[in-house]
DNA sequence: GTAATTGCAAAAATTTTGCCTCATA
DNA sequence: TATGAGGCAAAATTTTTGCAATTAC
């Protein structure tokens, strides 16, 4: 695990080969429900404890959207997403939208790190059970 | 409150004043502390209620990051953000990127409805207060 | 060996809900 | 005055933390 200091458990490793494998961006409850099944007596705490290393680390990506639950990526490089307003389901882009950010201003003073779009849609599921629940709307 | 069977209350006029005057997207909570001042008996559970209400009818926005909670924002049309990765503080971009999208797949089979653009960066408050807590990553 | 990590359980933080009263349309 | 909305409090959900036992390095 590269950092001093940081020990490469079965837990951590089980933890990154879930997410690694997820395509959908799951929920610290989901990877919970994940690696339990490989390791029936994980906690709960130990997934949140880990993902929030794991992350400070790069070795994941903690996303910032989501309904009330948080998100998290094992993609770590800076990337776009489409999310479903229906469902709150997220997928990867496969190719970087280009970004023109000239004449955008001077950004309230920031200095810029990064960017990444955000696209914001139905999602094949939703689509097809479309007329159900009409006129929710999601959040985005 | 243009909807037919919504009514609109001194806590719905307060809310709506408070979002539209903040400039930094609250959290529910931050919302529940403005409006408390100018109506001192208002409950958390109607700021939430009506949060959500006031976002289903498009008279505020409910943004879709944040830590672990959620934050709103006055602003309805969709628009793009800029989020410091050290304080959380998100600020609006004043002018929206350009973006191109072809080229960027069939979108996972999603039904295109809209995009923005997340910029991170360093805001101008914590750049001041550099080298304090340097390191540490923020998420993004 | 020893410092980091785990499981467990309790606590904290955030969000939602039930219910009865009050206020808006 | 009828129905939507509010206040309050309990519950549900999500996340964090303390601690003794265990494990990786």
């Amino acid at each position: 695990m590269s950092e001093p200091g940081l020990k490469m458990t079965k837990q951590r490793r089980v933890i990154l080969e879930e997410i690694g494998g997820a395509r959908n961006h799951p929920s610290a409850y989901e990877v919970y429900e994940k690696v339990r099944r490989r390791l029936p007596r994980v906690s709960l705490g130990t997934i949140y404890r880990n993902l929030e290393v794991l992350s400070e680390n790069k070795l994941i990506r903690k996303l910032e959207f989501s309904g009330s639950q948080r998100r998290y990526d094992g993609f770590t490089e800076l990337h776009s997403h489409i999310r479903c307003v229906r469902c709150g389901r997220v997928d990867d882009l496969e190719t970087e939208p280009r970004v023109d950010l000239t004449g955008t201003g001077n950004h309230a003073g920031y200095k810029i790190l990064g960017h990444k779009v955000e696209l914001m849609g139905i999602c094949p599921d939703c689509a097809a059970q479309k007329e159900t629940n009409a006129g929710k709307p999601g959040e985005y």
